[in-house]
DNA sequence: GCCAAACCTTAACGTAACGTCAAAGTTTTT
DNA sequence: AAAAACTTTGACGTTACGTTAAGGTTTGGC
């Protein structure tokens, strides 16, 4: 009866499975990702358990940020070894490369972190100033041996070289 | 003699001493964030000194990684506070905000990492196999306890949620 | 077998923050 | 004055889809 047996499956189905969208799975395609088995007579996408596992695999590698030319290149090096182990040795080589891009994210939101907190805690001390915002000097702030609010940039890390041009 | 006299700047000065780009100015200028002193008889944008604090304020914002919106709307905040304590009151919220975020950001990427960590030492399994990459079963892996690289999901943690789905 | 609901098709515009030409006008330097 | 360096506007390209739009196809119920 059904148009769709032999457990084929049509685009709804195979991106609920997966956890995706139509949309995505259409642009995968497009981008020669992953492509339906056969079309229904009415030109429906059919696709096999295989796909399925395969879009699985492009969403698990896009999980960790690779981008899809990168996950392209991935999924075509099955084809391009002979033993599991190559296999493994080449795709070894990307994740360990994403690894290093990972860490350095981390690093670099460490970074801002940083100077993000730095920067509230000199803000912090304006929070009591009645200064007009026109003004041009804030004795406070050279109380407290920091740059004047008005005329120069609000906080300037002296020790290190971050420097946030914010002005109040 | 010089058209742009007045220790006015034109864009290329502006965004050298900024440490951007001409493309860059002239897209926070269609954004709404900045726009010159004057222009030139020629039709050259002039930028004063207090322009040039302006953009390093834009810029250190978005090293934050603010959007070019939200920038828009925290650059607006000046006019709208009598004091400067109620300014700092106001901006000290979308700082904490955007500190939340960014502890998000490293928590998202040391997760990643963690992901990433366990599928490379599970891939490493693989290295010595000599298996075709065509074949379904993997003695190998059965003798690991681990799944058979071909037929099931590559890398499978148990311990949590994580799921990789990497088919060898 | 028929109808409505649910699903699918292609096409195309929108997103964020610029990069990168292109073709032509302006300023500065020689 | 000519050449070099700079600037102008305009417009397309980028990434990975989301979101309509207008119209076919399947499916389920009766």
């Amino acid at each position: 009866m059904s148009k769709c047996n032999d457990g084929l499956m049509h685009i709804g189905k195979l991106a609920k499975e997966a956890g995706t969208t139509t949309r995505t799975v259409r642009y995968y395609e497009e981008m020669g990702l992953i492509c339906p088995e056969c079309r229904s007579s009415g030109g429906f996408r059919c696709y096999s358990h295989e796909q399925l596992a395969r879009l699985r695999m492009i969403l698990s590698l896009k999980e960790m940020e690779f981008d899809l030319e990168h996950i392209k290149v991935i999924m075509g090096k099955r084809e391009q070894h002979k033993t599991a182990g190559a296999l493994a040795h080449d795709i070894l080589e990307d994740l360990n490369e994403r690894l290093k891009e990972v860490e350095e994210q981390i690093e670099h939101y460490k970074h801002i972190r940083k100077t993000l907190t730095q920067t509230i805690a000199s803000i912090c001390a304006c929070l009591p100033c009645d200064l007009r915002v026109e003004e041009r000097l804030c004795p406070a702030c050279q109380t407290l041996n920091q740059p004047t609010c008005q005329s120069v940039p609000f906080f300037h890390s002296s020790s290190t070289t971050e420097t946030l041009e914010l002005k109040l």
